[in-house]
DNA sequence: CTTGCTGCAAACAGTTTGCAGAACT
DNA sequence: AGTTCTGCAAACTGTTTGCAGCAAG
C-alpha cells in the first residue's frame, strides 16, 4: 500500500519532470504515516521533531503536489485549517465528525453514491467530487 | 418569511437581553434580501453600497449573532470564505457546486437524509447537522 | 552548468479583538 | 446614567510568494 504510493508519486514526479529531493522523500513517508486527517500544521510538527529543517512553505507546496498526484486530498472540516487525508484508489468515505471531541469516523454508503450520481444527472450535472460530513456528539460524548 | 425572520431575530435579542441597533437591521434586512450563499465580503459591499458607514467588524458580529439566532448558517466551499445561507426552518439542502462557473444549486433529498440518520445510528451518533456538496460541471460547462 | 527546489521572511486574505466614543434603554 | 454596540485599526492565523542560495540532473 505504502509502496504502491510512493510509485504512484515516482510516476507523476516523472511524468511531470519534478525532481527527487530529500525533503519530499520525507514529508511523503510522514504523510503516508500519520492517520487520516492531518492538517499541515501537524505534519510540520511531526516533521520537525524527527527531521531538522523542513520548511513550513514545503509542506504547504509538498502536499500540494501530492494532491496533484492523487495520493491525497483535502478537506475541510470546521477548524479552520486545512487537513489532508489519504486517498484509497476506488474508495470513497465520508466523515462523521463528534463537535464533542473533534472525533472523526468514516464511513461509506453505496447507496447514497447512487442518489447522488441521479440527482446530479436529474441536474445535468457531471460528478467531479462530493463529500458530505455529518456532525453530531459520538456515543461518549452523548452522555 | 421575511417578517417571521425578523421576528425571529427579535425574540433571540429579547431574550439575550442585545439592544436594537440601526446596524443590526439593515444587515438583516440586505442579509434577507440577497441570494443564498453570500460571503461576508459580498454582503459588506452590499451594504456599504446602501448605507455608509458600517464595518466589517460589525458585518463578522452580526453574522455570528445570526447564527446563534438560528437564522443563518455558516457554509465553508472551496474558496476560502465564510459564506452565510438562509435557513429555512425544518427545510434543508445540499449542494450541487459546479467547479467551471461557480454556480450553486440546491437539492433536497428524503432518502439521502434517512440513510444519514441509520448510519449516525449505526456509530452512536447523535446527529446536529450535516453537509453535504457534489463538485462537477454543470450542464452549461460540460460543453 | 542549468534549472528546479528549499528556507526564510515578508506578504496576503480572511477574521477577530481592544478600545474609545456613540447609541440604545 | 449605565451598558452595550460600533468603527477603526491593529493583531492574528493560515497560507502563499519572492528571492538568494542550494542541490539534483
Amino acid at each position: 500500500m505504502i509502496l504502491k504510493k510512493k510509485m504512484m508519486f515516482n510516476d507523476f514526479a516523472a511524468s511531470r519532470g519534478l525532481r527527487s529531493t530529500r525533503q519530499r522523500d520525507i514529508i511523503l513517508d510522514i504523510f503516508l504515516s500519520t492517520h487520516q486527517h492531518v492538517s499541515v500544521e501537524e505534519l510540520y510538527l511531526k516533521i520537525k521533531s524527527s527531521n531538522q529543517g523542513i520548511g513550513h512553505a514545503t509542506v504547504y507546496r509538498t502536499l500540494k503536489l501530492f494532491t496533484e498526484a492523487g495520493l491525497a486530498r483535502e478537506i475541510l472540516l470546521h477548524d479552520g485549517q486545512t487537513r489532508y487525508e489519504h486517498v484509497m484508489t476506488g474508495e470513497h468515505h465520508d466523515h462523521l465528525v463528534c463537535t464533542g471531541c473533534n472525533s472523526i469516523v468514516e464511513f461509506e454508503d453505496e447507496t447514497i453514491e447512487k442518489l447522488q450520481k441521479e440527482i446530479a444527472a436529474r441536474h445535468g450535472f457531471q460528478i467531479k467530487s462530493h463529500k458530505m460530513e455529518i456532525y453530531g456528539l459520538c456515543s461518549i460524548c452523548r452522555k
